[in-house]
DNA sequence: CAGCTATATCGATGATTGTCAATGTATGTG
DNA sequence: CACATACATTGACAATCATCGATATAGCTG
């Protein structure tokens, strides 16, 4: 006889009330994150999920008074302006990096903070 | 007169050396991580660019033994077990859960250390 | 062996994304 | 005013992705 005392989602389709069918995914576990805070944290991570995003934000952490604008980070990434603006669009409505325009130019930093709370959504888990 | 003493690329096509380049885009600052590394790194992600994902993560740490088999996860997730399985496959090759099959089901659980590596990539931009 | 179960893989499809050229907007210069 | 510069926005296109149904694989049961 092969016993399996982890899974009892298998067979036929069961009659679960929500309430019943909330309960069993959890067997004595941890409460897990909700659908809605699983796309809150998506989206910071989708922001991350470029190499030239993340370049960028090396690029701005490294720089000069924490802070570049835009003709300094087209070069070094070989794409064009306005892809890079359309990046650090990303970047910034996700929270992590900081837009302040100074005459002509647009200078982006980190958003002070913004790395540790980014962490903070992996460790809590 | 209005005077930008941050930004050296603008104007009229300048004629560098590769290492002149090189050298021009951090000035005095912090060297910044290179194509390679940044694709490495948005890899990892990617992995976790996506809201199901962050959930498979989470149900996987918060369940009982620190694992869960796929039909475990397909109900919470309201996913097809295709779906499930092709998303638990993306956080593998990341390099995030461990798989190990048991007979007919296959379980995961967290890489030991896994989070705290990816968090490292993070800070150490 | 035949049948069932848990999982993986394949193929297709609609949605999202990264990139660019072209254009728009605002600011500074003469 | 006319012109140049720094940046943002738009529209288009190819590439990638998330999801599903169908199918394949592998282990267990009788």
């Amino acid at each position: 006889m092969y016993v399996h005392n982890g899974c009892m989602n298998s067979g036929q389709t069961l009659e679960l009330t929500a309430v019943e069918a909330e309960a069993c995914c959890e067997p004595s576990g941890q409460p897990s994150i909700d659908d809605y805070e699983a796309q809150l944290r998506a989206s910071v991570f989708k922001a991350l999920a470029d190499p030239n995003r993340l370049r960028l934000l090396s690029i701005v952490k490294g720089s000069e008074g924490g802070e570049a604008c835009v003709c300094d980070l087209t070069e070094p990434l070989n794409l064009g302006q306005p892809t890079v603006s359309h990046h650090l669009k990303i970047l910034v409505d996700a929270g992590l990096l900081h837009r302040e325009k100074r005459g002509t130019w647009a200078y982006y930093s980190l958003v002070p903070g913004a790395i540790e709370r980014t962490t903070g959504l992996l460790e809590s888990l």
